[in-house]
DNA sequence: GCGTCCAGGTCTACC
DNA sequence: GGTAGACCTGGACGC
């Protein structure tokens, strides 16, 4: 689908912000889609708005804020506060990094994360749907097989956004994957039994549920209840679609954290989620998503100085 | 080459 | 309310 040029602005984006760090992150997490492109500073992406549309986005720093161009096929004036809204969201115009940072005068860990990845947001451009295709995804396997069986639902069932001479994949709409049958997907992209669980979800949205804007005005109990109500997505999924930043421990995460908080590998990193979810909760309360974020993009750095045992 | 085990969770039956 | 066991698939490993 060829994009035409819509909406043009810029955002001013709260210091601390480092434009490159934050849609292009360290671990190679892509800031929407794994199909978008960054190049010399510049992002090209897209995301999709509550309505199903497809917008292709460029963006580049300018100054202290943000350049964004929006293309669309046909842009309504009505649907202009939501883009501005979905940006700012994704660029982390909210992410209080000044309160996050001076937790480091006490905690030397937040100390050696502010400094490393100094005025990374964390940034959450994606909607609900496009966040549980990816935490289900995660679910029960390697990450080599987790990014297959994304790439799959991307390439057959994705939508294309041709737009400023670049061309971008995006994740389904609920809509599409609604119309298709569980055993299709699970034959056709190898999701085994997570295609039951994708093909709830896609229903459920595509049948109304709220968007990402209105899971942000919720209390986080809340949005993680009203989640949990997606077939096969429990307490790690729930944290990772949720727009409000949970501590989304997996065995591989579990056993980071236990190694940096409590300095030993666990022999069940499986039987320590509970107790390291408590102790983060209790050490860094509501920054313990900033806390999760930094310290998976900054591996390489804090293996230095944690002994983190495993990278990958 | 073949069989077994298990991995970046969740659900369900059973106690 | 707590907890085994099943669930898809495919790579690693032992034989």
């Amino acid at each position: 689908m060829e994009l035409k040029p819509a909406k043009e602005f810029t955002l001013d984006i709260p210091e601390p912000f480092d434009f490159n760090l934050t849609v292009k992150k360290p671990a190679g997490w892509s800031w929407a889609t794994p199909s978008e492109i960054f190049e010399d500073g510049k992002l090209w992406s897209a995301i999709r708005l509550k309505s199903g549309k497809l917008l292709g986005v460029m963006m580049k720093a300018k100054g202290s804020g943000v350049l964004v161009r929006s293309y669309a096929k046909v842009l309504l004036d009505a649907e202009i506060p939501e883009i501005r809204e979905r940006i700012k969201l994704g660029l982390g115009y909210y992410d209080d990094l000044d309160s996050f940072y001076a937790l480091g005068k006490k905690d030397p860990l937040i100390r050696q994360l502010s400094k490393d990845l100094h005025g990374m947001r964390l940034g959450f451009p994606n909607g609900v749907f496009e966040m549980a295709l990816l935490a289900i995804c995660l679910q029960m396997a390697p990450t080599k097989r987790s990014n297959e069986m994304m790439d799959c639902l991307i390439q057959r069932y994705g939508e294309k956004a041709d737009f400023d001479g670049r061309s971008v994949k995006f994740w389904p709409s609920p809509k599409r994957l609604a119309r298709v049958k569980d055993r299709v997907l699970a034959t056709e992209c190898k999701l085994g039994y997570r295609a039951k669980y994708i093909a709830g979800v896609a229903k459920m949205i595509a049948g109304g549920f709220p968007d990402v804007l209105e899971l942000r005005e919720m209390k986080e109990e809340e949005v993680l209840s009203v989640l949990k109500r997606f077939p096969g997505v429990g307490d790690y999924s729930a944290q990772i679609i949720s727009p409000q930043f949970g501590f989304p421990l997996d065995v591989w995460s579990a056993r980071i954290f236990h190694e940096i908080i409590f300095g030993s590998t666990p022999s069940d990193p499986r039987g320590v989620i509970k107790k390291v979810t408590e102790v983060a909760e209790k050490r860094w309360g509501r920054f313990k998503g900033h806390v999760f974020v930094y310290v998976l993009h900054d591996l390489p750095n804090l293996q230095k100085r944690y002994g983190i045992s495993r990278l990958v």
